[in-house]
DNA sequence: AACCGTTATCGTCAACAGGACGAAAAGTTC
DNA sequence: GAACTTTTCGTCCTGTTGACGATAACGGTT
């Protein structure tokens, strides 16, 4: 293998959530250089004969304390431009992941501190390395992906009620949703979710009535944006 | 660089086209060890000092005999698992090319033959590596595609008719589509397709409105498949 | 208990989109 | 010219969706 060029290869998570209303994404400030100080998404070297999703899995596992089957992690896409990373030449397999609302994250080696920030309060230019772009694409498959999967439910405790998936698309979208057509729509559309048996307890107004993930991957018909230019 | 564990980063290509009714991938027949003989996705080492898409690029160009700026290109996803390649721990940057109908390629340095294969004709564990696996995702991508993107057009020429627009999709998706209504749908979704003011000549049946790519990336409404399973 | 605010859930109606299919238009082939 | 092929427009009918009214079922307040 010496006759072929050396890479170092890391993988960076884009990890999002949904506390109060926003949708949040978990940062590191960088404890050390390149980029000292700054915010960074969550990430780090992958072993020579590690697995590289494996590699994501334990890097979400190290950053939040969460274990691996809770919501959801898939590649997101691979950033390898020279120079990218002062270090070298360095190519980083991204990965977005959904979850549940969740305790603080916990610092962790490399790391001065862990938070989720809300998205809408992230400034340019205030990310370390291209992780302004690769968090730009992680938002916009997160957006699409809700469109055509039952993903939003990844954001969602295993038991939820319908209003709380109303939420997350709400703020993922940022957009308001007819509670009425919405409620419609997601127990009409086959496989989306089941409900649970159970109601909900405590809360202010009528109870409402509890559902799990189905069972379906793809959605048919799909949960379309709405407010899209037509003509 | 040295503190880091070396990888060795390839890009390989999923090159899909439609020619006579068919779905067809550009395949070459590898002329060196490992997996002598057998027939693999188009790809090579990335420079250390070049950028993945251009690799990508460059390696469709070779392969291909192409210019860059006809049809699309676009990255499909990474493969990493320890032992994919037996020459070490080598990353793969898939992507995703759909071209219109080209000429026979022409055999590449590295390459015994190269040609274009129908993907049904294409038996398991035929092909070297874990192309199989990367193949089936650049399927499934294409297959989703089409649904909510104008990107069917990649696969026609720079003007082309509905009918032949209807061909990619039937091709693709492997169903019939009614002529009628997917003419209307077509010429009814904003930015889908704009007319180019010129019809075919020659052929059988009443002359065809010649169209180009419209300006959408996004269809709204989606071009759906049909006969998914509903309620 | 009576009332009110809040939230969940069901129903109604009109507009629109989409599949099935008829029919006319405009060429080529024999 | 007759037959065939292909494009393109229109019609009918059904299901989906957005706007919104109405009711159900709780907690809190007087």
């Amino acid at each position: 293998m010496t006759e072929y060029p050396p890479f170092a290869v890391t993988v960076d998570l884009v990890v999002l959530t949904v506390r109060e209303d926003e949708l949040c994404i978990l940062l590191v400030r960088r404890g050390v250089p390149p980029y000292h100080g700054r915010w960074a998404l969550p990430g780090g070297f992958v072993g020579i004969d590690e697995d590289l999703a494996d590699a994501a899995a334990r890097e979400l596992t190290e950053e939040t304390g969460v274990p691996e089957p809770i919501g959801h992690l898939e590649q997101l896409g691979t950033y390898g431009t020279p120079g990218r990373d002062p270090r070298g030449r360095v190519v980083t397999v991204a990965y977005l992941a959904l979850l549940p609302d969740l305790p603080p994250p916990v610092a962790g080696t490399d790391a001065a501190a862990a938070d989720w920030l809300p998205v809408s309060r992230i400034a340019d230019a205030e990310l370390a390395f291209d992780h302004d772009v690769i968090l730009a694409a992680g938002l916009e498959r997160a957006r699409a992906k809700l469109e055509y999967t039952p993903l939003a439910t990844a954001f969602c405790p295993a038991e939820f009620t319908i209003a709380r998936l109303r939420t997350v698309y709400e703020t993922v979208w940022n957009r308001q949703l007819d509670p009425r057509n919405f409620h419609r729509k997601v127990t009409g559309t086959p496989g989306f979710v089941e409900p649970a048996g159970r109601v909900t307890e405590g809360d202010r107004g009528r109870p409402a009535q509890l559902y799990r993930r189905g069972s379906a991957d793809l959605l048919h018909p799909p949960m379309l944006r709405p407010s899209v230019t037509r003509g």
